[in-house]
DNA sequence: CACAAAAGAAACGCTTGCGTAACGATCGCC
DNA sequence: GGCGATCGTTACGCAAGCGTTTCTTTTGTG
């Protein structure tokens, strides 16, 4: 199902989602954490570091630090794969989804509202 | 002319963008940098540090900060209120624009392709 | 003219993120 | 059992962001 835009409508509702989400919220995720952190709660598991970083097209290390940060604001967390115990499987948190839950709203009031 | 969105749309739309611009583009821009570009690019000028201190709900400092990196990136530009020469009139670039019309394009294009 | 107020920038010490490279742990396979 | 490959993390030097405070320039008002 398909969601059709104008211009003015795309980016109004990124300008008016961004300024509600930095009002609202001092934690200031960089586009690239959000991006991991959506692609955790929205694509089946398992997730990995190495899966990530090949879907982001970014470097391990990228993904580590990020799951560093995110994981310190206890939106994901980090479970040591016992059937190969090199892995790492992410996993999803009661926090994360409340935030991305919260973040979902805002996004739909703001579109909402947006200026005719 | 509102956009009606389900949860699944809102987050699903957000989680698109958010991968493919992080693909697409280096320039790892925060939410907050993000805010600030789109209120310059589309709301009408005058816009001031001080302004956007105000409507971003930040210090001063955090403005003057994201004008020096997008300035570096050629995003915007700073140009002295001759009126009153405390002021400083931040300025639209044609980058700046090229920028966000390709960001428009990329909203638009993962909304049409949004799964079912 | 003097002087407080206002705008923006700069300074400070700190935290976080970057890319590259090196590392330890674990696996699969001969 | 040994050994190269794989996975995630850590280390390194550096760039950029933060909040708070201080400074500089400019304005307006008594």
């Amino acid at each position: 199902m398909p969601v059709e835009l104008t211009p003015s409508q795309a980016l109004g509702l990124w300008h008016a989602v961004s300024l509600a989400q930095v009002r609202v919220d001092s934690r200031d995720l960089t586009l690239r954490q959000m991006a991991i952190l959506l692609q955790i709660y929205l694509v089946p598991p398992p997730h990995t570091v190495r899966g990530l970083a090949a879907t982001l097209g970014v470097t391990k290390p990228v993904i580590t630090r990020a799951l560093d940060t995110m994981g310190a604001l206890g939106l994901v967390d980090r479970v040591r794969d016992e059937r190969d115990r090199r892995n790492v499987v992410i996993k999803r948190t009661v926090e994360g989804s409340l935030y991305l839950e919260k973040f979902g709203d805002l996004i739909i009031n703001q579109g909402r509202n947006l200026p005719l």
